[in-house]
DNA sequence: CTATTATTTCGATTATACTAGAAATATCTA
DNA sequence: TAGATATTTCTAGTATAATCGAAATAATAG
């Protein structure tokens, strides 16, 4: 993943309220939920939460289906991976917590 | 970690020229580098810098301690797992990747 | 104290994002 | 086709962020 994708996508994320979609949206699994069921839920107004999703779709992190009335969208779980990945990238022999290297410690004595 | 503390740091991680600070921090390791060499190796203007560093400092992903003239910043690996934790948190079940997925059917087989 | 190097503050410009109501459109059902 | 429900577009107000040069400050060495 690219830097200035990794970038975008997490500034993406970084909206309080596209962020609470996100987590609803991992929350509710592969099969998804509907836009309107995410508008009443999280209590987003209509215009607002298609801005939202827009966007979240524009950085792959949104895959949508129209299913009849309702448009069903669920998250991009590969996508999500990816820059989760891109955050801890190469940095595996300095990553290890605070928390575990304390118990990594007690163990070696 | 909260919702809007866990936005506030992806969108402070959602700024190309903070990632690639960030980036570099962590590549650079615990033992950290010091503002002149982010600076010259990233080539990013000074205040533009200090003004980033700032950012990073607020949301508590980057530690820095002074020594001569030189100010040395390393990353908070702690802080990091966080928010990279906060991307998949609850999402175990489903989160799987296409990849894995196929590999797992293979292996079913 | 003076010079040197490192870092920060100030200030101004420019650009982009968030929000949401009202109206429009799309899709289905009867 | 008419009516109902779901979603999107339009529009506009408001707020916040990114950038960086110039000047100021801080810390040290000589």
């Amino acid at each position: 993943m690219k830097l200035e994708d990794a970038a975008e996508t997490l500034a993406q994320l970084g909206n309080p309220t596209r962020l609470d979609v996100v987590r609803y949206l991992v929350k509710a699994g592969p099969s998804g939920v509907s836009v309107g069921s995410i508008q009443k839920q999280l209590k987003i107004p209509a215009s607002t939460l298609t801005h939202h999703l827009k966007h979240l779709k524009g950085v792959g992190l949104l895959m949508q289906k129209r299913e009849k009335t309702n448009l069903w969208c669920s998250i991009n779980f590969d996508r999500l991976h990816e820059v989760s990945d891109f955050l801890l990238e190469e940095c595996c022999s300095f990553s290890l917590r605070e928390s575990d290297k304390a118990k990594t410690e007690r163990d070696a004595a």
